[in-house]
This record gives C-alpha cells, sequence and structure tokens, in this order.
DNA sequence: ATAATAGTGTCTGTCAGACACTATCGG
DNA sequence: CCGATAGTGTCTGACAGACACTATTAT
C-alpha cells in the first residue's frame, strides 16, 4: 500500500485451506485428501488453492474456482474462517493459510482412493499434516458457535428435508440431542421454511416435506440453551 | 505447501490493516493516519503492518508488534476480522490485507498532526483511501454483532467504570438507547463484575465502581433485543 | 393390533422491555 | 428545598426446556 514501501519483506506463499462438511448417514464428516510427500506422506492433508492474479479477482472467487476443480458442483454455504500464519505450522518456515469452511453435497464426487470423508467424531488429531487438524476443529467451533443461533445447519441438507432431516442436522453439528417440540417451535416461528406440497412416506406417519425460503441463514434471539449443557 | 509446489504464482505482498477503536467523550472512535503519497494524498489511512519473518512467529506477533510501534500501551482487545485480497483494492494491482480490530485507551497518544481520532458517526466512505472505509465498517459491525450477545464493549473501558459508563458504551458502539433496568439486571445477574470498594461522586447519588472479573468477553444466551430495532 | 415415527398441548423457568417509582448526593 | 443521576419494583411478553400426550402410516 502507499503509506508503506511496496518492497518489504512480506512477500510469501499464501495457500487457501478449504474445510469441506458433509452430512452422510446423519453424521458431520470432513473432506480430506491424502498427503503424497514427505515429511507427511500417508497423513490426511486438506484441500488447497491457490490464488491465480490473472484468473481470480478476489480471494472468493479463488476459493469457488478451486472447489469447482475438486468437482463439486453443490457448494450450498461458504464463510472464511480466519487466517493462519507463522513460522511453526509448515516445516520450511513462514507461511500463511486463509481458511474457508463449506457445505457440499458428498454424493457426487466418487474420486480415487486419494480423498476420503471423515466423520468428525472420529478424527484423530495425529492422522493430519501441518496444522491442519487445528484448522478442522477450529473450522467445527465456529460451525458450532453458528448453529447455537442461525439456522446454518439446514444449508447442509438438500433442497427438501423433514424437521426431523433439520433437527438431526442440527445434532450432528452440535453434537447434542435437541429437544423435539421447542426445536419445531423455533424453526415454524421464525418463518424461515415453507411447506412443500410433499410428504415422506414410510411405515409411519408421513413427515411433511420442507424447503427454506432465504438463501442465507437465519439469525434467532436466543440460542439452544440446551447444547451449552 | 508440500501438496502443491511451493513455487507457484501465490506470491504477493501482505499487509496489515489494524482498526484502533477508543471512546471519547462517550462516542466511539476510529484511529486514523493521514496519506501522505499520491494518489489518496489527504485521505485517511488505517494503521498497516508488515510481518517481518525474522522477528515475528506468527500474524498476533506482527500486530502486536505494530500496535506498540504505534505508541499504544494499553491494548485491551484485539480480534481478527477478516482477510481481504483482490485485484481491485489497490491501483497498482493484486494486494491481500490481513484486518484485524482492537481497542486502546485514546489519551496515551498525543501525536502530530498526521493521526487523527473520528467519530464512527461522522465517518465519511469519500474521506478514506483504498478500501479503508469498508474495512473500518466492516469491523465496526463486527464490533456491534458481538455487542449484542457479548460483554465486548466493557473493554473499552478503563479498569474502574460504573453501571452508566458501561451502558454508555454500549450506546456508543450500538448507536442506540438501551433500557436502564434490564441493561443491569443483565450485566449484574451474569456475574462478570465485581463490586470494588469505591464510589464515583458527583453532585447527585454516588454510583458504585466496578471491575471486570474476566480477561476475555462473556457470552450470554440471548441478545439485546432492543438494539435490533 | 403393533411398531415406529410425526407432531401437539401445556406447564414452568428465564430473561428482555417498559416504565413508574425511590434513593442519595451537591448546592 | 431542587436538580441530577443512581438504582429498584414489578408487570408483561417472548421463547426455551420438559415431557406426556395424540396422530398416522406400513405391515
Amino acid at each position: 500500500m502507499l503509506s508503506s514501501g511496496s518492497m518489504n519483506n512480506s512477500n510469501l506463499d499464501v495457500s487457501l485451506e478449504i474445510v469441506l462438511f458433509s452430512l452422510i448417514a446423519e453424521k458431520l464428516h470432513v473432506y480430506v485428501q491424502n498427503c503424497v510427500a514427505a515429511p507427511y506422506m500417508g497423513k490426511y492433508c486438506l484441500p488447497q488453492g491457490d490464488i491465480l492474479f490473472t484468473e481470480d479477482n478476489t480471494i472468493e472467487e479463488a476459493i469457488m474456482r478451486t472447489v469447482k476443480a475438486l468437482q463439486f458442483k453443490s457448494l450450498s454455504y461458504i464463510e472464511q474462517v480466519k487466517t493462519i500464519g507463522g513460522i511453526a505450522r509448515d516445516p520450511r518456515g513462514w507461511s500463511l493459510a486463509v481458511v474457508y469452511y463449506g457445505f457440499v453435497a458428498a454424493d457426487q464426487v466418487i474420486d480415487s482412493t486419494n480423498v476420503k470423508w471423515i466423520a468428525i467424531e472420529n478424527l484423530q488429531v495425529d492422522d493430519f499434516a501441518f496444522d491442519h487438524a487445528l484448522i478442522v476443529q477450529e473450522s467445527h467451533q465456529r460451525l458450532k458457535s453458528k448453529a447455537l443461533y442461525t439456522s446454518l445447519p439446514a444449508f447442509l441438507l438438500p433442497e427438501e428435508f423433514t424437521l426431523t432431516d433439520l433437527q438431526k442436522a442440527y445434532e450432528a453439528v452440535l453434537d447434542c440431542k435437541i429437544e423435539k417440540k421447542s426445536f419445531r417451535r423455533r424453526m415454524l416461528d421464525a418463518h424461515i421454511l415453507v411447506e412443500t406440497e410433499k410428504v415422506r412416506r414410510a411405515n409411519h406417519r408421513p413427515a411433511q416435506v420442507y424447503q427454506l425460503i432465504d438463501e442465507t441463514p437465519h439469525i434467532f434471539n436466543r440460542i439452544i440453551e440446551g447444547a451449552r449443557h
């Protein structure tokens, strides 16, 4: 910038780290790749991206391009978590990473043995390269915090879902049971859902199918209190 | 990082942008510098920093060093807001800025004509260089959001304060009146304050002086609802 | 009928808003 | 006494938790 010399020594490699969440079998999962080089060969690695100055006008564009390159078509939510930088996070020296998390549908990519969906509850810190376990944890923590007072977990679901689906999504994110009646009251009173004309049938009472009205999360006035205990 | 080549083209100048808030005369102010070079000469500029790879082990260390260099001794709070990057934000091309906001006491630095405290309510977008008006607005928005459900505005105050001081701090941040009784009940019921043995005297009933118990903001279960209207 | 899940009725507790009220100082 | 600010009493309303209850399907 103009007030400081542009030839300072702050030139360094900037990477984008992407934490992709998806619901699989009612559990929250994270997308990881296998590291293919020493010293972290065999460890899990988050998908990474770079900024291409000739292609990307903003960081967000670089993120979208990178997610698209991973062949995920449905990115229903994306958010910057934080930027981490330091001398200790990569053995080769100073590095800087801009971290985003996002939601995708997991069933769209059945790739090689080099990628994998890991259930959050099975996440082992030692399985990850660099500080990627920490990055996943911080992203998950941000997601949990927002789930307490927003409709964010609804964006993990397909377009059409039942209230039970939605409750299961919250429970997967927050890793705790939620009381059914107050949950349904909260969601219905907020006027963030529309009934569709569909019901989902099984060997029990059919469930009303809903869709989200808004494309961004709703903010509630109160948190889900039971989830803090 | 290892999974991608380290000689990609993501090398660029990374700057730190710092939004310093302070309460002056019960109004929220922002610290700005005068730009000294074209094309933004005469415009306001946020204090900036650079990462020194030989000195700073993390971004946070670079931020702390930069704030210290501005001669602020009391940094009572600091938080990363976001990282902005793009081709359009600086006329010279792609740039990337990691934005932090923090709280300082304004009375510690009486500098040259090159720095100034501007009241948030008088902030003119056109007075700022680059995208710095936007950066201030986003930081202020983050602060406002957090003020709705945390004790963050308390960190704008000196160590000892009255409940009226605290309410004024909230009102300065949120730019709206808060109902006295519910505000006091909220603060006292949260057990985040200790009474000191002092009272503040004037030509009216003396006010009890309090201190914060914790060094980090408290999170309330509900927001200040009146402030959303 | 039964199992299974969808969905409701209703009581209690917490806490925010409103606003009138009382308390205590200096002068 | 008065003016000023500190601080309280108390009602109402919104909404979360708890939990027992009813409803509707497939088999």
